[in-house]
DNA sequence: CCGAGATCGTACCGATCGGTTCGATCTCTG
DNA sequence: CAGAGATCGAACCGATCGGTACGATCTCGG
């Protein structure tokens, strides 16, 4: 039954619904993980919808991506905004916040690096990349504000521990995470803090220095180093990469 | 020409070499983005020879999987054997050998947690997890003879900054990102020496409690939540979950 | 009230992919 | 030297997938 009888026609609705339902399909199940007959079936809609609305599946994932970082960014943001003041609560609160995203049973890890694995373009790729700088951003307000040495460098620091405690959680035991990673991190804050007043920055006589964002992308076209013509395929060389 | 004139037959070596130049190509095309036959070609091998020796292109893909985990992490053991007693160095030498890894033209990320994003498959689910509990077993190592508070956390937690720092530097730049988080496991390993001796392990008031490793798979089958039974699509509710 | 447009369900198409088979050719073992 | 086994190259197969086409049905704007 095409256009049930008291239904109302929205293509603007439609396309937010079709994105909303498949969301959680492609995260679950990966982005090849389920074909657009089967993902259609699943939502509800015909293929002949979707890709009116979305031209391609890749376009659908795109947008799916793109709605995705806006929310999970929003939501962290919120987190910290509801937490106060003081820089180290909100910074808590971002961790308590993705602790309780890790014991959800559908938890996968993050959706954007996840995708940026399965597919290669670089459409993927630089929504990931635009989605990390969210973070960095988000975490390097809160290092301003809590008076670190150098707050890209704080920034950065606690980025690699919001994404590492996503894979932690993903594949080695969700149970704990969370806080782990908020202990870790007000350690690193309180760190950053203390040697900010009276020392030089860079604590322990390092210089990392994360001045400013470099979100290079390392594109690689390179082959690989397969030097075997043909003769004997059977080389003593075992190890070494 | 079907086994070339000088050419010596040894089975194990051909599966050797065929895992040495699958390796590399499967991990910067991804394991879906290349097809046996293509994969065949570049490397130089027929498809039956390779099927003989692997069954399938999973079978591949697993042992390819494990040799890569086994290098890998043998590759980071050597690393801190070298760096001398010092846990401190040790710990530093983990960072400076991933960064020099980082900076390699064809890094993308960790192999095992790319393939378990684009494999759902418990088989790679579990070389993965089982190539973070080697992580954290070399890093609660050298958290135990740094003589922290809580090795099996501080382990962990040096874990969520290795895998954290690969991610940031497969997407958000690679250049910078071994000294970051090398700069920031130190402080890590810094607080949880100096709060070892006479404070109660915890350091701020929190119980992370990660006394022991808990690779427990959080496994889910459950279905979405897609109750939406067909009458009329568009829906108000635009952010939910 | 009528035409434009949205949607459905299904059928269809070409491409690709994982995997198999087969004959030919060469090496290794007994 | 003879048979067993390894390898190649190419053809082949069934399944799946992304994407298109089409007729039918319903809603909505003028």
């Amino acid at each position: 039954m095409p256009v049930p009888k008291g239904s109302t026609i929205d293509p603007e609705r439609t396309r937010a619904a079709i994105l909303k339902a498949a969301t959680p399909v492609l995260y679950e199940r990966g982005l090849d993980g389920i074909g657009v007959a089967e993902l259609c079936a699943l939502i509800g809609v015909s293929k002949e919808t979707l890709y009116r609305h979305f031209g391609t599946k890749d376009g659908l994932v795109e947008a799916m991506l793109r709605a995705r970082s806006d929310r999970v960014s929003r939501w962290l943001a919120e987190a910290v905004a509801a937490a106060g003041d003081d820089p180290r609560a909100q910074l808590a609160a971002v961790f308590d916040t993705l602790g309780e995203w890790f014991e959800d049973p559908v938890f996968r890890g993050c959706a954007m690096v996840n995708a940026a694995a399965q597919h290669h373009d670089e459409t993927v790729r630089a929504v990931t990349t635009r989605h990390l700088g969210r973070y960095i951003d988000l975490l390097t307000g809160i290092a301003e504000r809590a008076g670190a040495a150098d707050p890209p460098l704080l920034g950065r620091q606690l980025l690699m521990l919001v994404e590492g405690a996503t894979v932690v959680a993903a594949h080695h035991g969700a149970a704990g995470t969370g806080e782990q990673a908020r202990q870790a991190a007000l350690a690193l804050l309180s760190a950053a803090t203390q040697s900010a007043s009276g020392e030089n920055p860079g604590a322990s006589g390092e210089n990392p220095g994360a001045s400013r964002d470099n979100p290079g992308d390392d594109d690689s076209s390179g082959d690989d180093d397969s030097g075997d013509s043909g003769s004997d395929r059977g080389r003593s060389d075992s190890s070494g990469d």
